[in-house]
DNA sequence: GCAATTTTAACTATAATAGTAATCTCTTTC
DNA sequence: GAAAGAGATTACTATTATAGTTAAAATTGC
């Protein structure tokens, strides 16, 4: 076995894999889709979507084949998604700074490129079970974005960076590398990220990164929006400052209670 | 490889079991509780998880060792649930019967011996995401466990009742296993459940069974639900055993929309 | 009905895992 | 602060599960 990789399994890797191709765009699947995408020989593919079926978390149509999540699927998912009930707690502080001060608050956990919005402004609570929204390509361009990579370490950021599509959504969006590792480093030093107008004409925000306490890991950011029309960056920065980086270590404290149960 | 498993990954069949160990009453755990629990070997254990910690599913506290769920998790859950997007279709059905009527709708998936509810009458909007509830040991003494049973092969329904544990809720749940196949047996040849007190003191309900339209198989259920304040098992009946059946045919044609994409 | 494609099955070489035992790292206790 | 003990990690092979090839069914399109 590759060194190094002693204590890791490639079936289980595989099989999660699989799982994780469905999402609102992808609710079906076909073997031969998958083994394209994931690159698995007809066999392996067949061994993995198979066992997934049996165990009940895939369900496989026996006319067309085509396989889908099933009811294990979601039994397993809101377990899990109970499990990680710290994030109840932050929903309920964030509601509570936003009735108090009347201030829009994201929430955004980063998964890869990902930002895995917890509470959102715009949260349409009524769609399906009021599960977050996501989205990609925004590092660059949010101050959630920009605040989670200022509380990455300055290597991962970079590397990050270098591997992000830079995409021009106003014609203030940073666009350029270079441009965008001082921004980064600014944003570290003094600790929190401004947005102005980089994201959607009229909108600003000020973010702070969150932390794991325990790993000391940056694990996303909590942001506070403004319309233009109300703010500008300036008011912000010296209205909002400090709050939000105190918004961010409370919420911080709230990733891991990892008391020992009993 | 014993016969007739060639194609099942054990491998990816461990790690899931892993995953599915968290819920919100274990939201974390060690290594050698996961070992324990499982029966696995420590080496195997330490393998699974650190498979699962490399590939962001689990995060470990690396003083304590314990295990949660992390971030990617909460991704690949919510990317799941919003690939079973039908089930949206369903709440939105049932909360339109539930206006127009005024009548308690239960809708629920059964995994294993668990009833997944989808939608339930006391549905606690506001907590965590509005996640479905669940519950076990409900099979036999509440409408949609019997309905449930009464959707499954003879045979299936048989084996289900024979390991069931008949907890008695009230003095009217059936305990007995011989009248449990009669109850069961009945609810099939007329289509529909029926629970007088059986599950709360002063609770009536009508249940029918939801078939996957496309394999033909029972997966759950459907309720209305009363009080003995206003209506009696009787009334019940005479009033809604044709909607309660017609209601579970409209579901259960919206469980697998399964239509071939573009 | 006949290609083309997809899915499933049989079959081994090879790579991955299980399990044992040894080692390391904390806690606890005295 | 040493010793004991529990849990986690690593090293090491025998075993076995899986990858990949090939081929047979099954399905689809014509």
């Amino acid at each position: 076995m590759s060194k190094g990789k002693y204590y890791f399994s490639k079936s289980l890797e595989k099989g999660l894999r699989i799982l994780a191709l469905f999402n609102r765009n992808t609710p079906v699947l076909t073997q031969s889709e998958v083994a394209r995408v994931l690159e698995l020989n007809m066999t392996s593919t067949y061994r993995y979507i198979n066992t997934l079926v049996e165990m009940g978390y895939l369900e496989k149509n026996t006319k067309t084949k085509e396989i889908r999540p099933a009811a294990r699927c979601l039994l397993m998912c809101v377990n899990l998604m109970q499990a990680t009930d710290n994030l109840r707690m932050i929903k309920e502080e964030v509601d509570r700074l936003h009735r108090h001060y009347n201030i829009s608050i994201d929430v955004a956990f980063a998964v890869d490129d990902t930002l895995v919005r917890l509470y959102h402004r715009e949260a349409e609570e009524a769609l399906t079970y009021s599960l977050p929204e996501f989205s990609k390509n925004c590092l660059h361009n949010t101050a959630l974005g920009k605040a989670y990579l200022a509380g990455l370490p300055e290597e991962a950021a970079a590397v990050k960076i270098d591997q992000m599509e830079l995409v021009a959504k106003t014609d203030r969006t940073i666009v350029d590398r270079k441009i965008l590792q001082q921004e980064i480093e600014l944003t570290r030093k003094r600790g929190f990220a401004m947005q102005v107008e980089e994201y959607l004409p009229g909108v600003l925000a000020i973010a702070a990164p969150l932390y794991d306490p325990i790993n000391n890991m940056g694990v996303g950011a909590v942001s506070f929006d403004f319309s233009i029309l109300q703010h500008d960056a300036r008011s912000i920065e010296a209205q909002y400052t400090e709050m939000i980086q105190e918004t961010a270590q409370v919420l911080s404290g709230m990733l891991s209670p990892m008391q020992h149960r009993k």
